[in-house]
DNA sequence: TTGACACTTTCCGATATAGGCATATGATGT
DNA sequence: ACATCATATGCCTATATCGGAAAGTGTCAA
């Protein structure tokens, strides 16, 4: 097995800089692809083929207008990824970063004695 | 050029479900590999190896004790992922879901007016 | 030293990616 | 019909992944 598919979620699209520069420079409204290759110096086939994937995750939207094609931003899929994110604030916002690393250690201890071997 | 490493960032290293749903369980505290492996249901060898992903970019941190490995989180390095999604909080909490789109319309209609054909 | 345990690393194969370049598709204007 | 502009897709290569199986490292106990 390889790495899963670009294609396969959220978090997969954006681990690409590229995409995620996309996400960001379409943050300020629809834009044609060859302004999005442009703007980030990339080759127009490149930028389509990135595009491609953003539209199979759901993070964009095509609208043609004439000859171009508007993409646009829909970034309701990015939410899940940044409540999973959510999760962790409370480890960089606050103590725990030494003192509080001691109570885990106390309750890692508490699981181990048990000795069960097997949980949920 | 293949994708990028996924060691290269944060946003790379996530992107595999697994290491996510490690990072998930070391917010209980600290864990050995073995537990770690077994939580999941991988072998233990995959565990050492998504660790070792993890460990790269820092996002867990180990500690030996006696023959163990104490696996703990260290999710300082997931704050950037987090405040770069946080750029497109607005985008889903209010009416930037058809209403705003408009705007966003008007806005790029201004923007290719100007016909100039080339900026830099 | 020997053995058992906990973990890490290496070797292997299948897969699919990002990017370059060439070409195909599709809409517009004449 | 044809040329042109704006995008999309196909083909190619190099690379690195995840996973399994096996072998390597390091610690503790007798």
């Amino acid at each position: 097995m390889a790495r899963a598919a670009t294609t396969s979620d959220a978090f997969n699209a954006i681990a690409e800089r590229q995409r995620r520069e996309i996400l960001v420079l379409l943050q300020g409204g629809e834009r044609p692809v060859a302004e999005l290759a442009r703007g980030l110096g990339m080759s127009q086939p490149q930028a389509s083929k990135h595009l491609r994937v953003l539209r199979e995750v759901e993070l964009v939207r095509v609208r043609r207008v004439g000859k171009q094609r508007l993409y646009g931003l829909d970034a309701r899929g990015l939410r899940p990824v940044h409540e999973w994110l959510g999760g962790f604030e409370r480890f960089w916002s606050g103590s725990f970063d030494r003192l509080d690393e001691y109570v885990q250690d106390l309750k890692q201890a508490r699981r181990e004695e048990p000795s069960d071997g097997d949980g949920q």
